[in-house]
DNA sequence: CCGGCATGGATATCCGGCAGTTACAGTACC
DNA sequence: GGTACTGTAACTGCCGGATATCCATGCCGG
């Protein structure tokens, strides 16, 4: 069994095309076939069914991809941690972040490619749950998730952020006077709110819930631009967390602050357990602690 | 870089020779020369210090030797779910326990290997330190260690039973007419204690220091063999686990509990947490966990 | 102090196998 | 029938391994 299939493998998952994952790898389609076919010769399984284009991979194939993803794992990890034994560090750091967190990681790597040239970065908006299953599968290095002590077994946490709400809306059609509002504030305003399903929808409703305040919302749309330009426009208001820079889009736009609005688990850096540990995630872990105190990130 | 070539090293870490490394690999010496050299030129590091004969690693060479199991590890998994899936269990469990646990594995082990026809063995006599840096490192796949909540977040853990002290001694020079033995007993009685530094003379100590008894051997051996001679001689009694068995050995050794004296973290089978799992550490330990149920380990 | 021998690893050369290429065939779907 | 996609076939070049040899050190007796 050879390293090699195994990335096939791999890239066959991921691109779902036999030709498509043979580019990805840098060898011809017929070469990627054969050996995959070996493969099963050796295992004495039949991993990937086969029609007259590629239909999936088997109950089997699964299984074995998920162990075929933890020898790639750890076999960059190996490769990482020479590049840091010869004094740089070079790969590609998988990252996934929650959106709209309040919290915003891109400086962060900004700082972070300064000082490490050869890093790349491969970022990806998802949920908290599918940050932390991505990191068991070895499809991340590292995330930005909302965490807290239950993950603490299977994860390394770092918190980074408490993610507080704020009402942001049009200065120019209402006025407030005060530094900071009340959830009761709200009932009386045309809200706009992200579609059901989408994840910072979860964390306001959440959040409303505990509060008790029902929700009437004017707009409803699955995209954040459009939700910030229906407040820009004085269409409506809208919770978004503090700290997410949105009020900077327009002048027009402002952003209090909604008091006793952190109620959702910290926002954390997490990171796998494991030995050895992926030297580049350790390091982006060790450059975020020096960073980011809690409370002001 | 390739499978082998971290065979290759692991290989030369275990045997720290060139020749006998090449020997385990099934191949001649100057070609696991070339391959190691190979890959120190792929890496761009030096990972062996060379003399006229082997001297070991280099920094980088032990941390890359420790990715080079994690790789390996990975891909014996792989195997192994690819016999699960073909309807065996096959490889070796390598498996470490601690001696005089009160606890005896080897009939857990027969009775698998009586299911599993095509499971070998490994077995380590190992303290619980040892058997869980060994689980860590990728040496052992499971093991028999003292461990408690401390350990949870590493390990899967599963009690298999609780270590109860008793005395061993000779019942044609000692009677006691009792089912059940105090610490205090001990005090006016000849002991026979393992040496310093043994694993199971820590627990005696700590069992005897939190019972407030202080201790007086008559004779301390590093040998268990010695040790239950001289009690089977009636020279001296010994502190020995409930449940080993010891007392089988000759029909003058009688071994009484002692009340009080199961202080020790229970013993408990250990496994790494990770995804995914190892197919055959995931079947011994279901099977464990059938077959013992805690408190009649 | 020195020559011979054993040990252990590096080097040189040859060879066989196999991974990958190119070209082509088969098959479902439009 | 054309297109898109995968499997098959023959060829080729690379590379990993074996065998033979060399080199350095360490140990020994004389």
């Amino acid at each position: 069994m050879d390293i090699r299939q195994l990335q096939y493998l791999v890239a066959l998952d991921e691109l779902r095309h036999f030709g498509e994952a043979a580019n990805r790898c840098h060898v011809t389609q017929p070469a990627l076939s054969m050996r995959l076919r070996q493969l099963e010769d050796e295992l004495g399984l039949t991993l990937v069914r086969r029609g007259h284009r590629f239909v999936g991979f088997t109950e089997e194939g699964e299984r074995i991809l998920a162990w075929a993803r933890a020898v790639l794992a750890a076999h960059d990890g190996l490769h990482a941690e020479a590049s840091v034994c010869r004094g740089q560090l070079v790969g590609t750091l998988r990252v996934g972040m929650v959106p709209l967190a309040g919290f915003e990681p891109i400086p962060l790597l900004q700082a972070f490619a300064a000082e490490h040239a050869d890093v790349r970065f491969e970022l990806k908006s998802l949920s908290s749950e599918q940050i932390l299953a991505g990191l068991d599968t070895n499809r991340l290095d590292v995330g930005f998730a909302y965490a807290d002590g239950r993950h603490e077994r299977k994860y390394q946490l770092f918190e980074v952020a408490e993610t507080t709400m704020g009402l942001l809306f049009n200065r120019h059609r209402w006025r407030f006077g005060r530094p900071a509002l009340d959830w009761m504030d709200l009932e009386s305003l045309p809200l706009g709110i992200l579609s059901k399903g989408m994840h910072f929808r979860q964390s306001v409703d959440h959040a409303l819930q505990s509060a008790g305040v029902a929700l009437k919302p004017l707009v409803e749309t699955d995209s954040v631009e459009f939700l910030v330009q229906s407040v820009s426009a004085g269409l409506c208001c809208a919770v978004m967390p503090l700290g997410s820079g949105l009020e900077q889009r327009d002048e027009a736009l402002e952003l209090l602050p909604i008091a006793d609005s952190h109620t959702l688990a910290p926002l954390c850096l997490a990171t796998r357990r494991g030995d050895p540990v992926s030297a580049l995630a350790e390091a982006f872990q060790q450059f975020v602690r020096e960073r980011v105190s809690p409370d002001q990130g």
